[in-house]
DNA sequence: TTTCGATGCAAGCGCTGCTTACATCCGCAT
DNA sequence: ATGCGGATGTAAGCAGCGCTTGCATCGAAA
């Protein structure tokens, strides 16, 4: 694909049909995303780099929405493989530290890919709900904080309330977290860029210690 | 200013000057942002509510940017005077109440203005850095929650191992909650749109259990 | 080999943000 | 009262955008 491209550029022949523009344009978006932010992303642009002309895209992608939802799904399907990795390494410990796990996963994704989580969360830049892809991969990812959740009332370890708040909870924190991260928050809220995975796991430490009744696990974690 | 406006319209004369218009065009931004969302508004289209012609607003706003940032500084100031009235009417209650009438008004107030609250924190449409008043605005909010959370530790009601990491904690959950919230993540979370309120003070109750050292504070308050 | 659908191009429509040159008006010093 | 200058409006236009249309080109199936 991406070779094919370079092979022909480099050739200085250009063939009338690209090879795979769809790939191409996909990519080009996602450099455009890194270098202005979803908000920059043109399609001309995306189809300049690709070599190709203007009204192109539109055989592939039938409006800009179509072609940033694509490069949504893609960064999804990625974050869902790094938080479903941190679990089946976890498989087996206890519920405390898949928490803790998923947390993190989730969260250093987004520290790593703040641009493409941007893409993610831009939900007017993207047609989330008419995506089949993004809809399954942003369920299975709730269900699999379900799990760990459910697996630590199961085991004694957790005690809250109700299921459904633990849950919002949960995900209100680790959302706010990655939404903070993305919307640079962080600079004026005096954390060192370098530290806001630890900064993120001490916050979720302490919702943990809420959850097992605050035996001063998260003072015991801390390093 | 709009009365005036009004005033001319209806008379169906049309003076050169149209007596207000750096007003006039938030104004119209406002109703633009309410009716398709910050990205959607257009300084033409404000213009053209405003009935003036397509180069004027650049008069008082020397770009699309300093349009939206004015808005944002409106609506930012009302989120504060919420939050600051809610703080005021529990003056003297125990820093439980307020710390949650705190993430209340917060959170009811995003609630029912989306729209505003999504200028605020879209902040690729707005200069946040550049305007001294939202700067400013932000860091009194960050001030006041800083100061509820001390002054339960100061009376021996929250236990948490450090102030920075409890005002992270905080500032995440009612910020995550706010932007799930405008984000639109409720429908897919089977919180009816009513009860998002509702949820938010469940959640909430939750965390302060959690500072609490759970004593099961949540499960007697909730009603 | 022919044919036909998929995929590309060129041109263009209406919109955008923004600029420039000029018109109009209000308030202030005379 | 007058007339002048700065503030505030208009009209026209630039480049760039998303998207559409009509036509050119190609590769693979018949």
């Amino acid at each position: 694909m991406a070779t094919r491209v370079r092979a022909t550029a480099a050739r200085g022949r250009t063939r009338y049909h690209h090879g795979n523009l769809r790939a191409a344009l996909i990519e080009a978006a996602e450099r455009l995303i890194e270098e202005g932010g979803p908000e920059s992303v043109t399609v001309r642009e995306a189809a300049r780099r690709a070599g190709v002309s203007s009204g192109a895209p539109f055989r592939h992608f039938p409006s800009r929405i179509a072609l940033m939802t694509a490069v949504a799904e893609q960064a999804m399907t990625r974050l869902l493989a790094e938080v479903e990795r941190a679990l089946t390494r976890t498989a087996g410990a206890d519920p405390v530290t898949r928490c803790a796990a998923f947390g993190e996963a989730y969260f250093r994704w987004v520290e790593r890919n703040p641009t493409q989580f941007r893409v993610i969360s831009a939900r007017n830049l993207i047609d989330f709900e008419g995506s089949k892809t993004l809809r399954r991969d942003n369920e299975v990812l709730r269900a699999a904080m379900t799990d760990v959740l459910e697996e630590g009332r199961r085991k004694g370890l957790f005690h809250y309330p109700d299921m459904h708040r633990a849950q919002l909870a949960a995900r209100a924190l680790v959302y706010g977290l990655a939404r903070m991260c993305v919307d640079e928050h962080f600079a004026q809220w005096d954390v060192p860029a370098k530290g806001a995975a630890r900064a993120m796991r001490d916050v979720f430490d302490l919702f943990i210690d809420g959850l097992t009744h605050g035996k001063g696990r998260a003072a015991r974690r801390r390093r």
